[in-house]
RNA sequence: GCGUCCUUAGCUCAGUGGUAGAGCGUUUGCAUGACACGCAAAAGGUCGGAGGUUCGAUCCCUCCAGGACGCACCA
C-alpha cells in the first residue's frame, strides 16, 4: 500500500476526519484505553506478554480543564491551555497511563452578565430592565449557544479530552455539591453573614470581591478645609456631611492640648455641628495635616475605626452614587457634580484653606466597567479564610488560608515557574475575608433564606411549598397612568404579552393552584398562567384592588393632588371607596384562610398592587412608611417559601436570598465537584489530579481558591502541580486587544496554516509564567515544518517497495545483521532524542521538548540522515525514461539489474529511515497530533498513533 | 510601601561555573528525482553597569540602572 502522498500536507482535508477517528475510537475516555485495563485483565495478559511489548500500567493521570467562560469564543489564551494540556495528556496516554482530561464550561457569573449586558445595551436595554427569570433564561440560552461553539473549537484545536465526562458549572449535580460545601462552611462558622464594608459598583449594582477591583492612579485635587480649630485634608469633600468625629494621632505634639472625647462646636457645610475629638493610631501624622474626619460608611480605614470604637455610621452616598438627604441642598447630585459645588460653598463660607492640585492617589474601580468603586456597608456572605477551625474538625487550628499555605510550603503542591509559589504565599499571608455574594441574576443562587417576618437568616432549609405573589399585567389604564381601583378594564395588547412572558417563568415550578382576584386584568393574567402550568384557578372577589371611590378613572397626578393625603394614610377613605385598613383586613383574612387550606401546595396569587403590599405589610410587620416605600409587586414575581417555622418568630414563610455566589466560589470546587459527579470511582481514581495548568492571571482568583476549598472538602490537595502559562502577546510584545487590532484568532490561523502549526507556535518559546509572543510569521514557520515532516514521510514511503520488501520478509530486527555501525548509531540516536523529548515533557519543559523534536527531525533526520541514505536508496527507485514516474511503475519490479547486495543495502536504508520516521512521529505527536496521525495512518493503518506506546 | 520577574545576535527568546545558541530576519550561491513552505553557506554578541566569591563568572552573591507585572485601607 505504498500510496503516493501529495507534495503538500493539506490540513483542511485531514484534520476533521482524524479528530472523528480519534473520537470514535473512544480513547479519549481513559476507561477505554487498551493498556488501562483492570488488574485482573492485566494479570491475564501478563502471562503471554512478549518481551517486545512495552510495560503497561494503569497509573492514572488527570488534568481538569479550566472551564472556559461560556460567554464568547475561544481566543489565543484558550489555545495555549489546550495546546499545553493536550500535549501532557497525549504524552501520558502514550506512556500507558490512564489519561483523563476532563472538559467543561463555566457560567462565569458576573463576567457573563456583563458581556450579555453589552448585547442588551446595543438594543437600548440593560439588565435592570428585565425581570429576574427572563434575564436568567436569556443568558442561559446565550451561554448554551456559546458552549456549543466552544466545544467545536476545542475539537478543531485537537483537544483529546473526554467528552463523555463534560460538565457545566450550572449542572444540577454540581450545584448540589456547591450548596453542600456552603452548608458545611456555614456549620463550621467559616461562612458568615456579616455587615461589612463591601466594594460596590454603582453601575452594576453589585458588590465585588477584593480581586474584582482594579487600582487606577489618578490626579485629583486634594482639599484642605478649616474644621473648627483644625485643618483637615480630603480628596472626597462629598462624603463629609456625616462626619462628626475629628481624629488625630495620640502622639502628635501639634494637637496635644486636645483630649480624646472632647466635644467642639463648629461651622460646617450646611450649618453648625457638634464634633467629637478622637485620638487614634490609625492616623498618619505625616500625611496631610495629621487631622482627619471620618466617613465610616464609605471608607475602609474609617469603617475599621468606627467598628472598633463603636462610633455612629451614616450613609451619605446611595447605591447609584448620588448624595442622600443628609447632604441637604446637595441631595440627589452625582458625586463629581456635588464635589465642586461643595468646595465652592465651603470657599464662600471661608472654610477652604487651600487646594493641592497635583495630588496623585489610587482610585479603586470596577474591573469590568472602570466605574469608581463606592464602598458601602452591606450585609453579605463572607468566607472567613483566616478563621481557624477547632480541633476535631478537618484540620486542627488551621484556617482555609493556613491549610493552603501549608500545602505549598510542604511541597505537596509544586509550582511552575517555581517563583509562583512566593507570589501565592505572599497573597495568602495577606488575604482578607472573601465576599461571595453578588447582587446579580446569573449564577448559582445562594441557598440561604430569611424569615419573611424577622429576617433571621437560615441556611439549609427544605421548603415544602412555594407561594408566589403576582401583580396582574397592564391595561390601557395603567399605561395612561389612570387611577383604576375596582374599575374593570381588560388587559391591553402589551399586557397580554407581559402576562405571556410571566407565564413562561412558571414553567417547571409545579404550580398546583392559582388564586386570583375577580377583576378582568387579574383573571386574564391567571388564565394565561394556567394555560402554561395547567393549574386550577380559584376566583375570589376578596382579593380585589382597593376601591378608590370617586377617584377611580382620574389621571393619577390629578388624583394625588386632590386626594393624596386621604389615599396615602392608613385609614383615609376616599368618598365611596375603601381605606388601606379596609383592604388589609379583607385581603389578609382571605390570605390566611388559603394558607390554612393549602399548606403544602404551590400557589400563585394573582392580585393587585395594593393587596400585595397589604399582605406583605402583615407578614413583614411593616409600618405605613415601609409599606408605601415598597414597590413590591409593581413588577415581577414575589416568591415566599413555606418551611418549618422560624425558631425566633414562628413564622413559616421565608424568602430566599436573591443573591448569587461569586462564580469563583463554585469554580473553586471544580476539581472535586467534576469528579464526584462523574463516573463511579472517578473521585478515588483521579483525585488529587496531577496538573492544574492555567494562566498566571488567575492564580488568586481560581488556583488559590481551589486549593483552599479542595483541602476543606477532600482533606487533600486538588492537584500536585500548578503550571502557569504566561500571556500571549503579539510580536511587538503588545497585549492583544480588539481596539489595537492586533488580535490573532487561533482558529482563523488554524484553518489557514493548520492546527498543528498553531500549536507548535504556541509551545516553542512558551515558558511557564513568562509571557510569550506569537506572530503569523511564527505560525507560518511551523506550517513549513509540517510540510517538511510530510515530505520526509513522502520520501521514506516512496522507497517502500512492497514487492521487494516482502521478498526479503523484512523486519528491522531481521535485518539487524546487515546493519552497519552508522545505521545503528542513527537508530539509537532517534531513540535517545525521543527519550529526551519525553523527559523534557515530564519536567514541564515543553518549549525545550518541542524545539528538540523540531530540531532533530529537520536538521538531523532530514538534512543528515536522509541525505546519507539517498545513494543507497537509488536502487529502489525505478529508473524511467519518463520524467514523471507513475505509482504503478514504482511498485513494479525494477527493470534493471542490481546486485543482491546493493538491493539489500537499499532495503536496509529504507527500513532504518522508516524506523526513525516512526520514532519521529511518536515524539512529535503530542505537539502536532493531526499531521503525525495522518502520516502514521499511511504506515500502519490498523493502529492509532494516539495510543501507540511511547 | 510590600512583593515578583526581566535585561544574551537586528527582532523574539533558549542556555551553561570552563571556546556563546535557536528561530525569524539579513547576505551569497543553488530548478539537487521528498520538500523553494526548499537546499548549501555566511555575516552578526565585552551575555545591562559596577564590585565580590572562585584557578576561572554570562551563570552564584551584593549594589546600581532601565523595563514589566502583582499586592496594598494613607484620609
Amino acid at each position: 500500500m505504498s500510496q503516493e502522498l501529495d507534495p503538500r500536507y493539506d490540513h483542511n482535508a485531514i484534520e476533521d476526519s482524524i479528530y472523528k477517528k480519534w473520537e470514535k475510537s473512544g480513547f479519549f475516555n481513559p476507561d477505554n484505553l487498551p493498556f488501562g485495563k483492570s488488574k485482573e485483565q492485566r494479570a491475564k495478559s501478563k502471562a503471554k506478554k512478549s518481551k517486545k511489548q512495552p510495560a503497561i500500567s494503569s497509573t492514572p493521570f488527570a488534568i481538569i480543564m479550566p472551564p472556559p467562560n461560556a460567554n464568547g469564543s475561544l481566543h489565543l489564551g484558550h489555545a495555549v491551555f489546550v495546546t499545553l494540556q493536550d500535549l501532557m495528556i497525549r504524552y501520558a496516554r502514550m506512556k500507558g497511563k490512564k489519561a483523563l482530561w476532563l472538559p467543561g464550561a463555566d457560567h462565569a457569573g458576573f463576567e457573563t452578565q456583563v458581556v450579555f449586558n453589552k448585547k442588551l445595551e446595543k438594543e437600548g436595554k440593560n439588565w435592570f430592565t428585565m425581570d429576574r427569570e427572563a434575564l436568567y433564561r436569556a443568558i442561559w440560552e446565550f451561554t448554551q449557544e456559546n458552549k456549543k461553539i466552544m466545544e467545536g473549537q476545542l475539537r478543531k484545536l485537537g483537544a483529546s479530552c473526554d467528552w463523555s465526562r463534560e460538565k457545566f458549572t450550572l449542572d444540577p449535580d454540581i450545584v448540589k455539591i456547591v450548596y453542600n460545601t456552603f452548608e458545611r462552611l456555614y456549620k463550621d462558622g467559616l461562612v458568615v453573614r456579616d455587615e461589612a464594608l463591601v466594594n460596590w459598583c454603582p453601575k452594576h449594582q453589585t458588590s465585588l470581591s477584593d480581586l474584582e477591583i482594579k487600582d487606577e492612579e489618578r490626579a485629583e485635587p486634594f482639599y484642605y478645609f478649616y474644621y473648627g480649630p483644625f485643618t483637615i485634608g480630603t480628596s472626597r469633600p462629598e462624603t463629609k456631611f456625616g462626619d462628626k468625629y475629628v481624629v488625630m494621632h495620640p502622639d502628635d505634639p501639634r494637637y496635644k492640648e486636645y483630649k480624646d472625647g472632647e466635644q467642639l462646636h463648629l461651622e460646617w457645610i450646611n450649618g453648625p455641628i457638634t464634633a467629637t475629638i478622637l485620638k487614634d493610631n490609625a492616623v498618619d501624622m505625616d500625611f496631610g495635616s495629621g487631622v482627619m474626619t471620618i466617613t465610616p460608611w464609605h471608607d475602609p480605614v474609617d469603617f475599621e475605626m468606627a467598628s472598633r470604637r463603636g462610633l455612629d455610621k451614616e450613609q451619605v452616598i446611595d447605591e447609584y452614587g448620588k448624595l442622600l438627604p443628609i447632604a441637604g441642598e446637595f441631595t440627589g447630585m452625582k458625586i463629581t457634580e456635588a464635589r465642586l459645588k461643595i468646595v465652592e460653598k465651603l470657599r464662600s463660607k471661608g472654610l477652604l484653606a487651600r487646594i493641592d492640585e497635583n495630588y496623585k492617589h489610587v482610585v479603586r474601580t470596577c474591573y469590568k466597567c472602570n466605574t469608581t468603586i463606592e464602598p458601602q456597608i452591606k450585609k453579605q456572605w463572607f468566607v472567613r479564610v483566616n478563621k481557624e477551625v477547632g480541633s476535631g474538625k478537618w484540620e486542627a487550628n488551621k484556617s482555609l488560608a493556613g491549610m493552603a499555605i501549608e500545602a505549598a510550603k510542604s511541597g505537596k503542591i509544586k509550582f511552575f515557574p517555581a517563583h509562583a509559589k512566593k507570589i501565592y504565599l505572599h497573597w495568602l499571608l495577606n488575604i482578607r475575608d472573601w465576599n461571595i455574594s453578588r447582587q446579580i441574576v446569573w449564577g448559582i443562587r445562594i441557598p440561604a433564606w430569611f424569615c419573611a417576618t424577622c429576617s433571621e437568616p437560615k441556611v439549609n432549609i427544605t421548603p415544602h411549598a412555594k407561594w408566589f405573589f403576582v401583580r396582574h399585567a397592564s391595561t390601557d389604564w395603567n399605561e395612561d397612568v389612570r387611577s383604576i381601583g375596582q374599575a374593570d378594564p381588560p388587559l391591553s395588547e402589551q399586557g397580554r404579552a407581559e402576562a405571556k412572558r410571566m407565564a413562561e417563568n412558571f414553567k417547571g415550578n409545579n404550580v398546583d393552584l392559582i388564586i386570583t382576584s375577580d377583576l378582568k386584568r387579574a383573571r386574564q393574567t391567571a388564565e394565561m398562567i394556567a394555560e402554561v402550568t395547567g393549574a386550577e384557578i380559584i376566583v375570589d372577589r376578596k382579593l380585589r384592588e382597593r376601591h378608590l371611590g370617586i377617584t377611580q378613572g382620574m389621571p393619577k397626578t390629578e388624583r394625588n393632588k386632590l386626594y393624596g393625603d386621604l389615599l396615602y394614610s392608613y385609614d383615609g377613605t376616599p368618598p365611596g371607596g375603601e381605606s388601606f385598613k379596609d383592604v388589609e383586613e379583607r385581603v389578609w383574612t382571605s390570605f390566611k384562610q388559603y394558607r390554612a387550606l393549602y399548606r403544602k401546595k404551590n400557589v400563585v396569587i394573582i392580585t393587585h398592587g395594593g393587596p400585595i403590599r397589604m399582605i406583605l405589610k402583615q407578614i413583614k410587620q411593616w409600618d405605613m412608611t415601609q409599606m408605601l416605600a415598597n414597590e413590591a409587586g409593581a413588577s415581577g414575581v414575589i416568591q415566599l417559601d413555606v418551611a418549618d417555622p422560624c425558631k425566633t418568630c414562628k413564622s413559616d414563610l421565608f424568602e430566599q436570598d436573591p443573591d448569587v455566589f461569586d462564580t469563583w466560589f463554585s469554580s473553586g470546587q471544580w476539581p472535586f465537584a467534576t469528579l464526584m459527579t462523574g463516573k463511579k470511582k472517578d473521585l478515588s481514581t483521579f483525585y488529587p489530579t496531577n496538573v492544574m495548568e492555567t494562566g498566571h492571571d488567575i492564580l488568586f482568583f481560581w488556583v488559590a481558591r481551589m486549593i483552599m476549598l479542595g483541602l476543606y472538602r477532600m482533606k487533600e490537595v486538588p492537584f500536585h502541580t500548578v503550571y502557569l502559562h504566561g500571556l500571549v502577546r503579539d510580536k511587538d510584545r503588545q497585549k492583544m486587544s480588539k481596539s489595537k487590532g492586533n488580535v490573532i484568532d487561533p482558529l482563523g490561523m488554524a484553518s489557514e496554516y493548520g492546527t498543528d502549526a498553531v500549536r507548535m507556535a504556541l509551545t516553542v518559546g512558551n515558558m511557564p509564567g513568562q509571557d510569550s509572543t506569537i506572530s503569523e510569521d511564527k505560525i507560518r514557520g511551523y506550517r513549513n515544518f509540517a510540510t517538511k515532516v510530510w515530505n520526509i514521510a513522502r520520501f521514506v514511503l516512496m522507497h517502500r517497495n512492497e514487492t521487494e520488501s516482502s521478498k526479503f520478509k523484512v523486519q528491522i530486527s531481521k535485518l539487524r545483521p546487515a546493519l552497519t555501525a552508522t545505521d545503528k548509531k542513527f537508530l539509537k540516536e532517534a531513540k535517545r532524542i525521543k527519550a529526551e523529548v519525553g523527559r523534557h515533557i515530564e519536567k514541564f519543559e515543553f518549549h525545550l521538548a518541542a524545539e528538540k523534536a523540531y530540531h532533530y527531525i529537520w536538521h538531523t533526520f532530514a538534512d543528515k540522515i536522509i541525505e546519507h541514505y539517498k545513494p543507497a536508496l537509488k536502487v529502489l527507485m525505478p529508473i524511467s525514461p519518463s520524467p514523471e514516474p507513475t505509482a504503478s511503475q514504482a511498485s513494479s519490479p525494477t527493470p534493471i539489474k542490481v546486485s543482491a547486495r546493493a538491493l539489500q543495502k537499499g532495503i536496509v536504508a529504507q527500513h532504518v529511515l522508516q524506523s526513525i520516521l516512526e520514532d519521529s512521529l511518536t515524539m512529535l505527536h503530542p505537539f502536532m497530533p493531526f499531521l503525525t496521525e495522518a502520516i502514521h495512518e499511511k504506515i500502519a493503518s490498523e493502529e492509532l498513533l494516539i495510543v501507540k506506546q511511547w
